[in-house]
DNA sequence: TTATGCATGTAAGTCGTTACATGATTTT
DNA sequence: AAAATCATGTAACGACTTACATGCATAA
């Protein structure tokens, strides 16, 4: 149930319509939930239809673009999200699950995916440098910025794990000592050290 | 679509039945991709149906499990896939969307859901830990295990960052300079220096 | 023989993705 | 007027979650 709160939470900080929902999630918020303009309109409807947010009165400029706002009610809401118990949910993370099959059955191109993903937080890492540079400098640290800091400073220390990670992966061999490519050659199901 | 081939690994590494499986998903592969066993059960009737794995002779002990094995075919769908290009799928982080909005409503709560994260990310990785310590001791670092030991440092660095992170934050004050948990008092939406 | 646990499964609903549809506005 | 773009939406599917159902074996 989080889409809709990242919603309300984009809606306080700035009434929008729906595409403009679309474009923030593409920049600060979508860097960690990531929504679709499908999902966005479905929920937006949802959310009006439980009384937690209503369409501003037109302005009957260009297109047909309908702007919401937050009711008392959705904000109620969300000032609960927050300090609801949450387990955090296990990582999803198919890499790490190709990295464990190629252990079992072989690793060609593997090599490249890891130097991909690499270089993909690599730009990642620069984006978010960039926005602290430019939103958080050293100079003025004020408390009154700390949580919105802190959720950045979240992003570059995932980004710079990665990266470290990723270059210590490609720093070896990648190769499984036995196993092959070769599709019919069956291993042997038995030696394997790997946690259980 | 990661979760076919996260069954067919765990099948390669060892034949079992569904309830088997669902227990390996709870503790080693699950640490990367959890499944419930409905939705094990699910996929291996795909898996079957597709000609990718199938069902050993029954061993006609207790209960009616059935146990499956991979086939020529499976192995060589598994090979593909890891050599597929594959983006990183943009994180999904409640947690930090929590932060985010209480930066905008006010965070009476989340201080203790903090801790509570903590605490688990604690206990997470002194379980990594020990699981490196008991499969990958120092003296013996062969290259046959580098890659599941690669596997393993990457739950151990996401674990020691959620750490270092959460422990950061705890360190500072979360109160919001403004705005309060009183649903009727709307703050501003101007004033957001946060990256959009 | 009831109860408890084991093992496999069905059903329903939500969330997310991909592809397509529609009307309005701006550009050529 | 035709084409491109903007803005909102529908439809269909697949993945995941939660709750429930069933048959079998062992234990009380």
């Amino acid at each position: 149930m989080s889409l809709p709160h990242a919603i309300l939470t984009a809606l306080l900080e700035k009434p929008s319509s729906g595409l403009e929902l679309t474009r923030r999630f593409d920049k600060s918020i979508g860097f960690f939930w990531s929504a679709t303009h499908q999902q966005i309109y479905r929920e937006l409807g949802k959310l009006e239809q439980s009384g937690l947010i209503r369409a501003l009165p037109q302005l009957p400029s260009r297109g047909q673009r309908k702007a919401y706002e937050v009711l008392p009610q959705g904000r109620a809401a969300l000032v609960d999200w927050i300090a609801e118990s949450q387990d955090p949910k296990t990582a999803r993370e198919p890499l790490l699950l190709r990295l464990r099959a190629a252990a079992v059955v072989g690793a060609p191109g593997l090599a490249a995916e890891l130097e991909r993903h690499l270089a993909l937080h690599e730009r990642q890492l620069a984006e978010y440098l960039e926005i602290e540079e430019r939103d958080f400098p050293v100079e003025k640290a004020a408390d009154e910025n700390r949580l919105q800091h802190l959720v950045l400073r979240a992003g570059i220390g995932m980004e710079a794990f990665w990266i470290q990670w990723l270059t210590e992966a490609l720093a070896g061999p990648l190769a499984v000592a036995s196993a092959g490519p070769v599709p019919g050659a069956l291993t042997g199901p038995a030696a394997m050290p790997q946690a259980e």
